[in-house]
RNA sequence: GGUCCCGUAGCAUAAUUGGAUAGUGCACCUGACUACGGAUCAGGAGGUUGCAGAUUCGAAUUCUGCCGGGAUCACCA
């Protein structure tokens, strides 16, 4: 790499000149603005202190050692405080013709380390995946790939939270209200069906608060002794005890579920390494909270509760374990970190998990340490803003959730839509349309919620639904297929030049901006896995189509009657297209041939 | 009220982590070889980076205090 060749001279010429001794990762080498002369350009203000001079002697100093020492710098320029180098073209060259042919290009070998467990996902089993799990599953999704570009082993898991009094409720509005519908009874998706009978026993618990209240009953109370939630408590106190007749309507009903987010998870193009079931680790959490007391790290109440003293650490105390002996939801996540932590000793537990869980994280890493846990030093929650609408947030209780499957739908539908007013492609059979349409609703979608930082809170508007036209992922697309378009016109021309082949050359200005920002991806791969940030791999693609399309307006490739010039350009904009599939790839985004 | 996060053009967003004149898209104007694919390209207009101080060669970025928005502080998950 160029930069530290030149971070290497420099010491030198900092020892040399200024007789000062450094290390090379305090010049900061950065590129070099498009408004100014130069390729790479170090900034020399931290560098006065060594060399006691002017901003401007000490750049051009530099600069002319750099000249001297370095046959890849062939020029300088010193613009206040900033000395702009300018980088050979035969060093450029020599990238192109090591990197384009390389399939891997920007992809780290996998080290041999400890893995990252990374959690997303994390459903309920009572209702659909919405517009919220969306934007998890991709940000989760998208981080392992990145990490593991960077060269990371990475496992992805599920944490299906498949028990607990919300399943309950939906059980038992089926047992009493279902009539034995099933999904294949009924036609309807598995997790859409249980989902309407969780709304259904909320309404219908909530006419019951209302007689209660009518009766003069208080409100809190009467929450608390409707029938049916009384029923439904008493319905897990079965479960837990291991009732059968309850444990295969609540086997049955969850398979449902599972079939539909199947399908769902299908459809998003994500998939998991391993899935965790609530119902399978919950009560080695209790096991951690005995340890504890033992331990004399948490306490306990007279009436039986359980708790961990955080105060002394500026937050208050925490509840480990109600005082009839149930876990609740941190007793589970003690257990569960602990069960992963044996089945893979990784060296981060990562969740992904909305923002408003931070204290719960927060927690559970100071319990854990509590406990004496070293390994909970690598717990981290990758928290992400909320996704909201145009009137503030989803309720479902204003039926303003926007459902995953109909979202998606609605994206393929508008990419056909948005084809058809364009009037492409009449030779495409249906299912080829269909896979088509698909793979751009999808694109359009994923890289929409992607390209935004994940702590930012979001804006999803579904009227004006989602762009096809500007800084979209249908942009990247289309660049990718007119690449792909110029190339098969080349083949089918009998012209399929070699990278090795190209030499003797002369960078145009637009050649040389596009193939050094080619030159960036695999730092940006870098860069996006340390900030665990898809926006980063989002913006660079985006930032190399658009450079393309400079490329391709200004210059003729097919036509451009020098062959070496026309062969390099081929080749440059087979690079440029293997890079844009390489990045989208990691958003999880497929490129199509042709749109 | 305590703790944490966020305020960038009408809207949506970026800024190489403290670097040059704060980039980009949408929307709005104006243009583009009779298209190697116009879902493209070029240009215009739009900003006191919430406000006020501090730190220094240099601040959207760090610190302090306000203002505004959000989250959380459950024997819910």
């Amino acid at each position: 790499m160029i930069e530290s060749k030149l971070a290497e001279a420099l010491t030198n010429a900092v020892k040399t000149m200024y007789q000062q001794t450094v290390q090379p990762a305090i010049f900061q080498i950065q590129k070099t603005r498009p408004e100014f002369e130069g390729d790479l350009t170090v900034v020399v203000f931290p560098l006065l202190r060594l060399s006691r001079k002017a901003p401007e002697t000490t750049a051009s100093e530099l600069g002319q050692w750099l000249a001297d020492e370095m046959p890849e710098v062939t020029g300088f320029n010193v613009i206040k405080g900033f000395l702009n180098l300018e980088i050979a073209d035969t060093y450029w060259f020599s990238f192109f013709k090591s990197a384009s042919d390389n399939e891997k290009f920007g992809f780290k070998q996998q080290q041999n380390e400890p893995p990252v467990v990374i959690e997303y996902s994390s459903p309920n089993t009572n209702k659909p995946l919405h517009l919220g799990h969306v934007r998890n599953n991709l940000l989760g999704w998208s981080v392992a790939e990145i990490l593991k570009a960077s060269g990371k082993k990475v496992l992805k898991v599920n944490l299906v939270n498949d028990r607990g009094i919300h399943i309950c409720k939906s059980m038992l509005a089926w047992q009493k209200w279902g009539d034995g519908k099933t999904p294949k009874s009924s036609g309807q998706k598995g997790d859409k069906l249980v989902g309407d009978f969780y709304v259904l026993f909320d309404k219908k618990y909530k006419e019951q608060i209302a007689d209660l209240v009518k009766q003069g009953v208080d409100e809190k109370e009467a929450a608390l002794k409707a029938p049916l939630i009384l029923e439904a408590k008493a319905m897990l106190v079965k479960w837990e005890g291991g009732d059968e007749e309850i444990r295969k309507l609540w086997k049955e009903m969850n398979s449902w579920v599972y079939a539909g987010f199947d399908i769902t998870y299908r459809q998003m193009g994500i998939d998991f390494d391993k899935i965790y079931y609530e119902s399978e680790t919950y009560l080695l959490g209790k096991a951690l909270v005995n340890e504890g007391l033992e331990k004399g790290v948490f306490f306990k109440k007279e009436d039986g509760s359980v708790w961990c003293d955080l105060t002394d650490e500026g937050l208050d105390e925490k509840l480990l374990l109600r005082s009839d002996g149930t876990s609740v939801y941190m007793t589970q996540d003690l257990g569960t970190a602990q069960l992963r932590y044996d089945d893979y000793h990784p060296q981060k537990l990562m969740y992904v998990v909305g923002n408003e869980q931070n204290y719960h994280f927060d927690v559970l890493q100071r319990v854990l340490k509590k406990l004496g846990k070293s390994w909970a030093e690598g717990i981290y929650h990758l928290s992400y803003g909320m996704v909201e609408l145009p009137h503030g947030k989803m309720k479902s209780r204003e039926g303003t959730v926007v459902d995953a499957d109909d979202l998606m739908e609605e994206m393929a539908a508008t990419a056909r839509r948005t084809s058809e007013e364009l009037g492409k492609f009449d030779d495409f059979t249906p299912e080829e349309s269909a896979r088509l349409y698909n793979m751009i609703g999808m694109g359009a979608l994923k890289y929409f919620i992607l390209k935004v930082d994940p702590k930012k809170t979001m804006l999803f508007n579904p009227e004006e639904s989602i762009d096809f036209n500007g800084n979209t992922g249908s942009f990247i697309q289309y660049t990718h297929a007119r690449i792909r378009s110029v190339i098969r016109k080349a083949n089918a021309a009998g012209i399929e030049p070699k990278a090795n082949s190209v030499s003797g050359l002369l960078l145009q200005k637009k050649e040389k901006t596009l193939l050094k920002l080619l030159y960036d991806f695999p730092q940006v791969v870098d860069a996006a896995a340390e900030a665990y940030s898809p926006a980063q791999i989002a913006n660079y693609s985006y930032d190399l189509a658009k450079e393309f399309n400079q490329f391709y307006h200004d210059h003729s490739i097919l036509k451009e009657e020098d062959t070496a010039k026309r062969d390099f350009r081929i080749l440059l904009s087979a690079f440029t297209s293997k890079v844009l599939r390489s990045a989208m790839g990691l958003l999880g985004i497929q490129l199509p041939e042709r749109m």
